[in-house]
DNA sequence: TTGCAGATGATAGTATTACTATCAATGATA
DNA sequence: TATCATTGATAGTAATACTATCATCTGCAA
């Protein structure tokens, strides 16, 4: 039972492609493990050198620059779990199992990973989640997102956020906000996990260990309640204080 | 009817109080305009002395470096709004009126602006608000969260976020999810805006000129058919899919 | 075997940034 | 008038984010 997730990248990401060659693989691999460690910030192209052996020159090779590299990492993550999404709820029938099962995959719970079992060579997925967590919104609040976006830098997480829309509409095709929702509950997932482990009183679930149920099963109830109450609840049940018009 | 809203900052936040002297005022509402005109990153001091007619060493007595005077903005903008919340929710009784004035506030729509009327000297608020939607972030996503933290420099954050818990369980004093409920929103409420400008894709409101309700508006409807869809939802309606246990 | 191409190594260099240090000028205060 | 705090003015440093150049090495095709 061997296979790999083929994903293959927009070519605007990268100079040169990682993956056609073994010092570019090590570039991803450990551009992950460092980033992880240290934060995108304090990373930079001489340190990544440094920790596998090559030179600085040879990165910029590969990627025009340290945010071009955050955005590639990034990107590959959304085609990633846009494959997962894929794989485990298409045998499902029912939009709502679905719903859940993108919930669970949003926050790693309870993936069989392929990509883990290949050895030295493989992403470290559960590292990048952390830097996607952490650092994933630096790749499109920056000063040049529309030029980004006009190369199609976040088609990624345009196409995830659109197929788990697709998904809310299953559910619910009178949903007036499936876009929103979809990109709201991708977020909501991510900084709540920042919150929790960092900032936990802005959230309601503590990172103590030991306590049952977890924080990140309290996390899940959070973003299910979240979720399908607002496509549970009848639309336009709850107007608006005063309806000035 | 002259009144100003005195904001006392934690002395954390700087070296030396910018409120005390023109030129620490000079520094605070010209660096607002600046990053709002070519975002955080571009922004040096060196740009931001050449424009208020001083030099670099001399903004560096006021802000240890560019991240403090990044989170002291953001921290003032967020004592500003509890007051504003504060301000415009003291007469009501009902909190669901509450709730949503305090989505307008978010949005700073209706606020009748004291510091508007002020001259040359105030800060502007609406410059301030498109910081904090596009750089806010950046204040928290750091290496040094922990340390910041423990420095209490995103207490104003969270006192915001206690306060719109607070009301939330006068709404519904059963809900569980209370403070992640009131970040969630807040959190929700900006970048839903930043996707509406710059990834439109991502979201259900455009940003098209001359199209009523405008995407404004129907963000606003959003949020509150967020916010109080799951607030009215009945706890546990809704089990997960599969209860493993 | 030669020769050539593509990838990498090795070294150097530049402009900018983020910050520090020093001292002189100024202006208010005691 | 002395002094004290603030700012101006200038200089300098270490690190960063690149770019340029050329040598070396490794297949591989003729």
């Amino acid at each position: 039972m061997e296979y790999t997730v083929q994903v293959r990248m927009n070519e605007k990401l990268f100079l040169r492609d990682p993956e056609s060659s073994e010092l570019g693989r090590r570039i991803v691999r450990q551009s992950i493990m460092l980033i992880a460690d240290i934060g995108f910030e304090e990373m930079t192209f001489r340190k990544l050198a440094d920790r596998i052996n090559t030179k600085e020159a040879s990165i910029y090779r590969y990627f025009e620059n340290k945010h071009r590299l955050l955005v590639y990492l990034i990107a590959w993550y959304w085609q990633w779990l846009e494959y997962q999404v894929i794989f485990h709820t298409n045998n499902l029938t029912d939009p709502r199992e679905k719903l859940d099962r993108i919930l669970k995959i949003l926050l790693l719970k309870n993936i069989p990973q392929p990509s883990f079992s290949l050895g030295a060579d493989a992403i470290d997925v559960s590292a990048l989640h952390s830097i996607v967590i952490r650092e994933a919104s630096k790749a499109y609040l920056t000063h040049h997102v529309t030029e980004d976006n006009r190369q199609q830098l976040f088609k990624p997480y345009k196409d995830l956020c659109g197929r788990v829309a697709g998904i809310i509409l299953e559910y619910r095709p009178d949903y007036p906000y499936a876009r929103s929702r979809a990109s709201s509950i991708i977020e909501t997932a991510h900084y709540q996990a920042y919150f929790m482990q960092y900032l936990p009183s802005l959230t309601d679930f503590g990172v103590q260990r030991d306590v049952l149920p977890s924080g990140e099963d309290r996390l899940l109830e959070f973003l299910r309640h979240l979720l399908f109450s607002s496509l549970n609840a009848p639309l336009h049940e709850l107007p608006p204080v005063h309806t000035k018009r």
